[in-house]
RNA sequence: GCCGGAGUGGCGGAAUGGCAGACGCGGCGGACUCAAAAUCCGUUGCCCGCAAGGGCGUGUGGGUUCAAGUCCCACCUCCGGCACCA
């Protein structure tokens, strides 16, 4: 009983192409290349969820199309291996990150090789390979050695960073401190998430309402220094360069917003102006008028950024931040036990309370007034938490009549609302919110002026004074790139220690040929009672080092996961070298990828630092090409199986879904009992009970998870791949169905019946393969279904692929004779799909393996086009009847052919034609009258 | 709140402004079988009708058009993301 048996085949295959290396791609390409990348996986403990081949199968139909129409294809795959879990595994369990990621590398691995991709590999890489992290970490030097120059809007190297003469003449520690200071790769402090009891810092989303996701302990935040990338230095051009790529507009939309460029002002406030003061407040801006808008505001003014100086006179009090550095200066003595309290509560809050849960504005009064630049009145200073430290100069000038942030703020403390904008439409009602355009009231010399000539005009007007100047400013912040965690990149940089054995804070990069700095070994993973890294607790032999006479301590911050992910697809391309990351030919040859598939979660991060980080070693000359990725698709989520719920009362009995309370508790109700009257689904046998209908997304607590293992047992890995294609569109969010896997699987078995007689007691053809000439009608189908199923993959709309395929198949089917020369063709277009299934067809047709190197078949266009087609007729655009007319009817041959029609001529009879569209080989449509 | 995306049979979905529901699941009927499974064939949007046939149908309400699932306007629902960025 020859059926088939993907559990024999499939293997079989595997091992064949791998023996045989039918996927390794050459050096470099010949003719036509195609890169085509899947966002590597991260190796968890769980192994491959379904989620994974859905992008996997997708790519993998793409190289193996492109391969067999002499497309040279690289295809290769990898783990992003670094990360949070292996380290927790680690300190639950003691055993060393690396033993597990291998292991979850391996299981990984077998399952991607179970699936049939064409991977090549020997490319294969992990992120925490010593020889990957070499080039990582010489990548980061890069960046350490490489200052943006905002004139030419390109990275230079630091040698080249022009020294101004002060700093000069202060000696080479100012030097060193002043290239520090401007390097791509820097360190400053900022705040992390620590959390004593857990004796960790912690990233955002393990802190939910201020305390840690797991445990539930308190967070608080505290500065320390780290490293930063300079990433909004290429804000511009990360968002500029948005524009040449093949990307979907939503995720451009998500980068561009995301980067968050915003135009306005930056405007000065001096400090402390008293009453009567006024002379002081002469003086200053005399000088101002002579020295201009300085390049760093002094203590003596308060600086803020705003998009609306045409507000500018409706400024009623200023705020800034609680972390602002003038907030001590700010306040008054009577304030400052008020004002220490609020700064405490903030650094306890997290930036997600800080939005998330505090809605209702709070603030405190510093009890100084600064002076308005240019009316002179006094205006009150605030510090408020709705004021964001990172952003702008960390301070603002509040409009609350032209801004609902502080409007809402005015509001609760009972601040003065000056009106200076007035809608275009109508006259402004005094103290109300009004956040749109309009034109000037009650603002000096510019009243009247309609809001955008006011702001680019006072901008100028300020700039002339040295009061204030124009800015631009992004939502984007340089990057956080160092983590205190164990389990990630270690930092290739040396901190001197001076004879007290205390950093002197002078760097020193380690040099190149030293790389990879390995992990040390470490036996502990348990995390301490200081918020620094477990490197910091390593064996002294690492982490003290001596150079030209000089002690060193290594950086014990690791970098973050992105680290690993930025740049591998580069390394793919030449993963051995151990001279370069990437030979220079070989990246000119491959590069940029030409397709990039992975999930939408990745829409901004990833491919925003990747960006990132390919632009540095595009302008360091090391890349070829300022943009890594040309084409780049989302692939949607697969959901759990829909789900039936019903709601139960504490006393038993079913509550209508539309009507539950807090108390009904949800109950899974089988399929069967359950059926749809009107809009909703009820229960079959108590239809006046509702229950909700929907798939969720696929979770352990949810029990909703579907093992990839399990579905290739069950229906082979063919079956699984062609699912998950066939579910519908690529990009779309999908609930899994398993009688939809049977499903596809059935129409695997109808392929394997055309070919192979099932009923034989041995493997044989089927007695229905012929060596005939193909009829006329078969030759039609054939290159129908060839040339929809080419399209449709360079669409990438697999599922009406497959649709077509199984049409083929449900032609063929009942075929008392079934050509070569029709089936041979076939199976060649169903490889890329059904790899394993192809080749065994493909060898039971006697062809010489591997199909999945065969020619794709050509497409005769003389077999696309009909000789005659059926139109339908419609009188009133409402379908009466249908004709036959030959396929390239003219307009009138049309009208008269329908007209003759004796349905429809009954239906015309003794009424008037107002009209008659016919459109050739579509439609004939009469309109009539009465 | 803001920004995306999506609403089409019992279900997943298909449809360059031109025959709505391809293909698959499920259902129903039939053939094969002692029977069942498997397989093959047919049928299957809803309503009225014995039938011929007719009517209604792509979230809701309007509009453009000879013709709208598709274009325009307003709204509703669901999903995803962002969220005090001055």
């Amino acid at each position: 009983m020859p059926r088939y048996q993907p559990s024999r085949i499939e293997p079989k295959w595997q091992e064949w192409w791998e023996a045989r290396g039918t996927f390794a791609t050459p050096r470099l390409p010949a003719g036509r290349k195609a890169y085509i990348l899947d966002m590597f996986p991260y190796p968890s403990g769980d192994g491959l969820h379904v989620g994974h081949p859905a992008g996997y199968t997708a790519t993998d139909i793409v190289a193996r199309f492109e391969r067999m129409r002499g497309t040279t294809v690289m295809h290769p795959m990898g783990f992003d291996a670094f990360g949070l879990p292996a380290e927790e595994h680690a300190i639950r369990t003691g055993t060393p990150p690396r033993q597990s990621t291998e292991r979850n590398i391996a299981t990984f691995t077998r399952q991607l090789k179970m699936l049939g991709f064409s991977y090549d590999w020997e490319r294969v890489l992990a992120t925490t390979d010593p020889d990957y992290v070499r080039w990582t970490q010489w990548i980061f030097l890069v960046l350490f050695d490489t200052w943006f120059d905002p004139v030419l809007q390109q990275g230079r190297p630091i040698a080249e960073l022009p020294i101004p003469p002060d700093v000069e003449a202060a000696g080479q520690a100012a030097v060193a401190a002043f290239r520090d200071g401007h390097r791509l790769a820097y360190q400053s402090e900022a705040p992390v998430n620590w959390c004593p009891a857990l004796g960790t810092v912690l990233a955002n989303e393990e802190v939910v309402g201020g305390v840690s996701e797991r445990g539930g302990h308190p967070v608080v935040r505290i500065p320390l220094r780290q490293w930063m990338l300079r990433i909004t230095a290429y804000a511009d051009r990360l968002e500029r360069e948005l524009d040449g790529l093949d990307w979907p507009a939503s995720i451009k939309k998500l980068q561009s917003d995301w980067i968050g460029r915003s135009t306005g002002a930056e405007v000065d406030f001096p400090i402390g102006a008293q009453e009567g003061a006024d002379s002081a407040f002469a003086r200053w801006k005399a000088a101002r008028a002579t020295t201009g808008f300085p390049e760093t505001p002094g203590h003596e003014v308060l600086r803020i950024y705003t998009t609306r100086p045409d507000t500018l006179y409706g400024v009623t009090y200023m705020v800034v931040s609680p972390e602002h550095p003038l907030l001590d200066a700010l306040t008054v003595p009577g304030q400052r036990e008020a004002v220490a309290a609020y700064r405490a509560a903030a650094a306890r809050k997290s930036d997600l309370d800080r939005t998330d849960l505090a809605r209702e504005k709070t603030g405190v009064f510093t009890g100084t007034h600064v002076v308005h630049p240019l009316t002179g009145t006094a205006i009150p200073v605030w510090v408020a938490d709705y004021v964001l430290a990172s952003y702008g100069t960390g301070a603002i000038m509040a409009v609350p009549a032209h801004d609902d942030r502080d409007f809402e703020f005015a509001g609760t403390f009972g601040l003065e609302v000056t009106t200076v904008v007035e809608p275009d439409e109508r006259p402004a009602k005094p103290g109300e919110l009004f956040t749109g355009e309009g034109r000037a009231v009650n603002s000096g010399g510019y009243t009247g002026l309609a809001t955008r000539e006011f702001i680019s005009r006072v901008a100028d007007d300020l700039e002339n004074v040295g009061l204030g100047r124009p800015a631009v400013n992004y939502k984007l912040r340089d990057w956080l790139f160092s983590r205190q965690r164990f389990w990630g990149e270690p930092f290739p940089i040396l901190h001197e220690l001076g004879a007290d054995g205390e950093p002197t804070g002078i760097l020193r990069a380690v040099d190149p040929a030293e790389l990879p700095v390995a992990l040390p070994e470490l036996t502990d993973f348990k995390p301490g009672d200081t918020p620094d890294p477990p490197l910091s607790r390593s064996p002294a032999e690492w982490l003290f080092v001596e150079r030209d006479g000089r002690r060193y301590r290594r950086e014990t911050n690791t970098m973050p996961q992105w680290a690993g992910s930025c740049w591998y697809y580069l390394r793919f391309l030449d993963p051995r070298n151990t001279d370069r990351f990437i030979g220079p030919e070989i990246e000119r040859a491959w590069m940029p990828v030409d397709l990039y598939i992975g999930g939408a979660e990745h829409a901004v991060l990833h491919l925003l630092y990747s960006r990132f980080w390919h632009k540095v070693l595009y302008d360091r000359g090391h890349v070829s090409h300022p943009e890594p990725f040309g084409r780049l698709v989302n692939q949607g989520m697969i959901l759990g199986e829909m789900e039936f719920t019903g709601y139960r009362s504490p006393k038993g009995g079913w509550v209508s879904a539309e009507k539950r309370g807090g108390d009904d508790v949800p109950a899974k109700v089988p399929a069967d009992q359950v059926e749809k009257q009107g809009e909703h689904f009820v229960l079959r046998d108590a239809p006046q009970v509702r229950v909700e209908s929907r798939a969720y997304k696929m979770s352990k607590s949810r029990g909703n998870v579907v093992n990839p293992d399990q579905v290739v047992r069950d229906f082979g890995a063919d079956a699984l791949r062609l699912y998950e294609m066939f579910m519908g569109p690529l990009e779309a969010t999908k609930p899994w169905s398993t009688s939809g896997v049977s499903g596809v699987r059935g129409f695997l078995d109808r392929c394997w019946r055309l070919v192979v007689d099932e009923r034989a007691d041995d493997l044989v053809l089927a007695p229905q393969v012929c060596d005939e000439s193909p009829t006329e009608d078969q030759l039609r189908e054939l290159h129908r279904t060839v040339d929809k199923v080419t399209r449709d993959i360079e669409s990438l709309s697999f599922n009406t692929a497959i649709a077509r395929m199984m049409e083929f198949v449900n032609f063929c089917t009942p075929l008392e004779r079934r050509p070569r020369a029709i089936l041979e063709p076939f199976v060649t277009i169903l490889a890329p799909f059904a790899p394993h299934l192809a080749e065994e067809l493909w060898a039971m047709l006697g062809r010489p393996a591997p199909v999945s190197l065969a020619a794709w078949p050509q497409v005769d266009g003389r077999w696309l086009r009909d000789d005659t087609v059926e139109v339908p007729v419609q009188v009133q655009g409402k379908l009466r009847g249908r004709v036959t007319v030959p396929a390239d009817a003219d307009a009138e041959t049309m009208r008269s052919a329908a007209a003759a029609d004796p349905k429809i001529a009954e239906l015309l009879a003794g009424r008037e034609i107002v009209k008659v569209v016919a459109v050739p080989g579509r439609l004939v449509n009469f309109v009539v009258k009465g």
